[in-house]
DNA sequence: ATATCTGCAAATGTTTTGCACTTTT
DNA sequence: AAAAGTGCAAAACATTTGCAGATAT
């Protein structure tokens, strides 16, 4: 409730606001602090949920309709991770990344690459292009998953006891 | 219909049925003249509107059934440019790419790096992964289209007469 | 006051599925 | 004959939208 970050995320969502003509609610503020809270990845449906469980009032619609605006305001950022669903992650202070997905337990691990960076710019330039946003995901398998059929990281966390982290 | 990289993917995917205990069929056989056929990027959709315009006797859910069976057989690659409908190309002798897609007229430039495939296998390994496979997306948008708010290559080829490539 | 928000339910668009019938093997 | 494939219509999903009433500026 005073975690500094989640001021400056609320003020900076207030800015965009004004700046669109938009107005702050009681659901946008709340969805602002959950998002933030939120560690790793989520999809809307996650994020509604919380909502839910933690007594907001709060739909659906507006939860789709809330997180195309913290995309814009650039409070969240969203991926595509192929699996039909949309997923967000906390963008205010947080380095760009690309990310890893284990194809057996879903797991997503974040890497950073300054040099594949340069060679996108790069390749994009030699076209005459500009990137406005990039993907870069590898779907993983871990060695231990080709050879057991079962992935060392997702058993690792189900010993530790289910917490969905 | 005599086309030597027809015979091969035919019998490719002969194989693979085989395999699998599946059959071949004929709305089978026509999906994979259609879509190697096909040039560049095509949906579910659009093969099958294809199909049908031909003539032949095919519908949408075995259009999608067909899909992934031709996946899994190597004879297309799907994939998702995060825009609702997964895209697919053909795969066989067709050297792996990656692409950029124009966030304007969404026009798909295929593109290779030896470099950063590199960088990839070497990130992933570093955490014990192998890569399954990957996907690297540049959203881009051509310089002209970032000054007048219209996109280059879309008003090229609006000039020459809309023939849809 | 007035423009914007919200929740609801209905609509959307893509992809999948159950089922009765047809075709391959 | 048995196993698999097909078309159809219905279902499934994630996401969006129209609308009437509620709320922020």
């Amino acid at each position: 409730m005073d975690d500094p970050s989640l001021q400056q995320a609320v003020a900076t969502f207030e800015e965009f606001l004004r700046a669109e003509r938009l107005k702050m609610t009681g659901q946008r503020r709340q969805m602002v602090r959950a998002a933030l809270d939120q560690r790793g990845h989520f999809t809307a449906e996650e994020l509604y949920q919380r909502l839910v469980r933690e007594g907001e009032s709060v739909s659906m619609a507006t939860v789709y309709r809330g997180l195309r605006l913290l995309e814009d305001a650039g409070i969240v950022e969203g991926h595509d991770f192929a699996d039909g669903q949309r997923r967000y992650e906390r963008a205010l202070q947080v380095e760009h990344h690309d990310h890893m997905v284990c194809v057996d337990c879903r797991e997503v691990i974040e890497f950073r690459s300054e040099e594949i960076e340069k060679i996108q710019k790069g390749i994009a330039e030699e076209q005459g292009f500009d990137i406005e946003e990039h993907n870069l995901t590898l779907y993983v398998a871990c060695r231990n998953w080709r050879k057991t059929g079962r992935c060392a990281r997702r058993e690792e966390r189900e010993r530790q006891g289910k917490r969905k982290d």
